[in-house]
DNA sequence: TCCGCCGATCAATCATAGTC
DNA sequence: TGACTATGATTGATCGGCGG
C-alpha cells in the first residue's frame, strides 16, 4: 500500500522560507511581468543575487507562482494590487525623472 | 520550451492586475502513458503520473550509473524487466541527466556569493 | 519524416514552516 | 497543541526547437 511512500524524504525536508525581502523582490518581477512572467536565464541569475538564492531556487519560485497564480486568480488580487501600486510609484518616479530629463535636455 | 507569447484575451485594460493573459491558460496534455490491461486496451490514458516503485528506481538509478546514455536495445531489456514503457525509461534517463547536470551545476557555487561591487 | 535529446516548464504531490 | 494553510522542492511527463 504505502510501499513507496518511498519519496525518501528527500532534501526538500529541511525546508527554509525565503527571507521577506527575497520573497519582496520576486513578488515584484513577477507582477510587474504579469504578462510575461518568465524571466530569462540573466534574469534568473541576477533575481537570485539580490536575494541571495540559487538561480534553481528562483525558477522553482517563478514555476511554483504561475502555476498556484493561475490555478486562483482571485486569490492573488490582493497581492497583485499591492505590487501593481507599488511598481506604479516607481513607474511615475522614472516618468517624472524623464520629463524632468527631457526639459533639461531638449532636443 | 514555451509558449512564450503575451497576447491578452479580451479584457477591460483600464485595470492593471487581474487580466487573463494567454500563459495563464495553458493546458499540457494528460500522459500518453496508457497501462493497457491485455484485453484491448483501457479507454483513457493514465491521467495521472506514474509511481514508480522503489525497486524501479533502485534499478533505473543503477543503469544510470553504469550508462548515463541508453542504446535502443539496453532500454527495450530494461522496460521490460521493470514493467515499464520504453518512453518512460527514455524519459527517466532524460530527467536523471538533467538532474545530474543540475546538481554538478549547484554543488560548485553554493559557497562564496562574493558580490563583486557592480 | 521520424527519433532522441536538451532546456524549460507544467502539474501534482511531498514534507515542512507558519498561522490561529 | 492540533488543524489548516502557505510554500519550497521533487519529479514524471509535455512542449518546442535542433540535429542526425
Amino acid at each position: 500500500v504505502m510501499i513507496l511512500r518511498s519519496r525518501f524524504l528527500d532534501a526538500r525536508r529541511k525546508r527554509r522560507n525565503f527571507s521577506k525581502q527575497a520573497t519582496e523582490i520576486l513578488n515584484e518581477y513577477f507582477y510587474s511581468h504579469l504578462s510575461n512572467p518568465y524571466p530569462s536565464e540573466e534574469a534568473k541569475e541576477e533575481l537570485a543575487k539580490k536575494c541571495s538564492i540559487t538561480v534553481s531556487q528562483v525558477s522553482n519560485w517563478f514555476g511554483n507562482k504561475r502555476i498556484r497564480y493561475k490555478k486562483n486568480i482571485g486569490k492573488f488580487q490582493e497581492e497583485a494590487n499591492l505590487y501593481a501600486a507599488k511598481t506604479a510609484v516607481t513607474a511615475a518616479h522614472a516618468v517624472a525623472a524623464a520629463v524632468q530629463n527631457n526639459q533639461t535636455n531638449s532636443p | 520550451a514555451g509558449h512564450r507569447e503575451n497576447a491578452r484575451s479580451p479584457s477591460t485594460e483600464t485595470s492593471p492586475p487581474a487580466q487573463t493573459f494567454d500563459w495563464m491558460k495553458v493546458k499540457r496534455n494528460p500522459p500518453k502513458t496508457g497501462k493497457a490491461g491485455e484485453y484491448g486496451y483501457v479507454g483513457q490514458p493514465n491521467t495521472v503520473r506514474t509511481n514508480f516503485t522503489t525497486k524501479q528506481l533502485t534499478e533505473l538509478e543503477k543503469e544510470f550509473h553504469f550508462n548515463k546514455y541508453l542504446t535502443r536495445a539496453r532500454r527495450v531489456e530494461i522496460a521490460a524487466s521493470l514493467q515499464l514503457n520504453e518512453t518512460q525509461v527514455k524519459i527517466w534517463f532524460q530527467n536523471r541527466r538533467m538532474k545530474q547536470k543540475k546538481r554538478e551545476k549547484e554543488g560548485l557555487l553554493p559557497i562564496s556569493p562574493a558580490t563583486p561591487t557592480g
